[in-house]
DNA sequence: ACTGGCACTCAGCCAGTGAGAGTGCCAGCA
DNA sequence: TGCTGGCACTCTCACTGGCTGAGTGCCAGT
């Protein structure tokens, strides 16, 4: 069906569509790519890539442009991994070296992201699954609330506000005392089974609170740290200045639901590996005019952070494809060394 | 010079340029403002006011629009202060009531302010001046680096690393204790004083550690809570997709430096009332196309955070410093009660 | 001091035109 | 059979010129 040549010449309408962003021809296409045919042979082949949906025209005299369809065969087949030139991979280093606490190390990673791939970038805050847990710390607010907080050996302080009910101080230092005792040192894993055995050693009158306690723990353990997510490059949209209310409004939008972001990561990004959705393929309606590009990073397979970048269809996906998985290794690497 | 009737024309044009967003002209200006003058005197007049320089036109044949001189006048001494509609206090309340910690209250008060005014929406997180310090925990993450936690009776968090140098587990417990024992309870000020007399009291043993550990303490107690800004609304930036290099990107990339942003409203908002920085007075360059509304809120009046919102010169400055000036009430009052 | 009238300017809109890019198809050639 | 050159056709885009309408400034009159 569809022969070496055709191949070919979807790469280069690919190639040539995302630098140029104008439709390409068939005349453009033999002279730019040294196809070694005519226009004519080549209009020939790119009537039957149309007919299979790979391209489509946007009017009658204009040259052709990728569909989702193309630019997915182009992804998964025919797009050669673009190897970040040494200014990115310098870029990288100078720009997330030095990072302070887990706060700057995320604001560092989505800064450096967008600078490279010139896109919107999204970043998860991690999933700290080989750091250990340092201290818990059970704070009454006023009576009947207080806040538990988790310090992680990595640094990353979690929090959430706790109904305690009609527990006392002392009934809350109680806990406290042997959350630590209990906990501390241990990884979100070891910590979330240590815990349900903790429940069943705790004295009676503990009981109400420690199950008010426990869920948000164990919550705080597990999800919470994805909870967080960081946007960044958001000008990066100015360049898409003409489809404004078509495609910049709905991105803008989205970019200020958490929610939804978060979705969109954990939907898109598979266990290490860089995964794309394009356009259609994303379920979130709003970002049907656009591709995301994320992977996985740091912490187990079942316990990753998300990072990507969210642009236009026609993105160079080698190149954002290749950044993406050179900051999640980055910052995988950063948070394995503590 | 400027008698009362050109005052009012000057309010009438810069009421109907803010509605209509279009030039006005002398015809419309009698019809729509019952001058009860003919368009003639009305022209005689505009010719005055611009020669003033308080209106301009963009083109020979087009009506007038006000210069940023004419906002400021109109500011000043002609905007009536507009009421906040029933509906508009319906939503600060059904907004911001039953925030579960500052992080949500501090969001939902963005997300109000920006629905309200249809502006982009900035605010500083509080200064909590009346809250209480709650606990102070310092934990030590690896051999000489420390993470100082503090929580406040409000529910804040605040965290900042610290570098320990060679101090020991057990003289980090010891100064942990003391602090405790010395600080909580105390507001941010008591606080700072009772720590200077603390650093006295001290055996030598722990002076080191405690140098390192002081300072940043009372930072964080002081000026660390207004380190973080929250933006929201940006996608109100859509309805301004004509200008988009003059006037969106700039303030796209405003809203992505925080300290810009902080620098911006601190000196925009002056202690609790609402004050307004118009076009060319901003002093940061990119945003000298558009007009800040801040007022501080909460604390006492050293001790106040801003909030605000950024939009085109042409805003609705009496319902935007109404509402601006609403929503940094509400928080008060919302923090003050606790 | 205000007004009506008048000449003037200029942006925006419309229709018409021409150039250019690109296509599909077809007949001919290896 | 597969490639090629040629050709007629389509359609967008950019440019043009003319027209319209909004708005002005000025001036003479009340």
């Amino acid at each position: 069906m569809l022969d070496d040549r055709k191949l070919t010449i979807l790469r280069a309408i690919v190639t040539d569509y995302v630098s140029m962003q104008e439709p390409v021809g068939s005349r453009a296409l033999v002279e730019r790519y040294a196809l070694d045919v005519s226009p004519a042979t080549v209009r020939n082949d790119m009537a039957v890539l149309e007919e299979e949906g790979y391209i489509t025209q946007p009017h009658t005299s204009a040259g052709r442009i990728p569909t989702d369809k193309g630019y997915r065969l182009f992804v998964d087949r025919l797009g050669a991994v673009k190897p970040l030139s040494v200014a990115e991979r310098r870029a990288i280093q100078s720009f997330m070296d030095g990072a302070i606490d887990v706060d700057d190390l995320v604001a560092r990673t989505v800064r450096t992201l967008a600078r490279i791939t010139h896109q919107v970038a999204i970043v998860q805050y991690p999933v700290l699954s080989n750091a250990t847990l340092r201290h818990v710390e059970l704070v009454q607010l006023s009576p009947g609330r207080a806040l538990l907080i988790l310090v992680s050996s990595s640094g990353q302080v979690d929090q959430h506000p706790v109904d305690i009910g009609t527990a006392e101080e002392s009934q809350v230092a109680d806990l406290r005392g042997r959350l630590n005792a209990a906990l501390v040192g241990l990884g979100p894993i070891a910590a979330c089974e240590r815990l349900d055995l903790l429940l069943t050693e705790l004295p009676a009158t503990l009981k109400p609170l420690a199950d008010a306690v426990c869920p948000i723990l164990k919550q705080l353990q597990t999800e919470s740290h994805s909870t967080r997510v960081v946007v960044g490059g958001v000008p990066n949209l100015t360049r898409f200045a003409d489809q404004y209310e078509t495609a910049v409004r709905p991105v803008l939008e989205a970019l200020e639901e958490q929610v939804v972001l978060l979705k969109l990561l954990g939907e898109v990004a598979g266990a290490g590996e860089v995964r794309v959705r394009i356009g259609q393929e994303n379920s979130y309606e709003p970002l049907r005019t656009t591709s995301v590009v994320a992977s996985g990073y740091g912490g187990l397979p079942g316990l990753q952070a998300n990072l990507g970048v969210v642009g236009p269809t026609r993105m160079d996906y080698p190149s954002n494809m290749a950044a993406v998985r050179a900051v999640a290794r980055y910052i995988s690497r950063y948070l394995a060394e503590g």
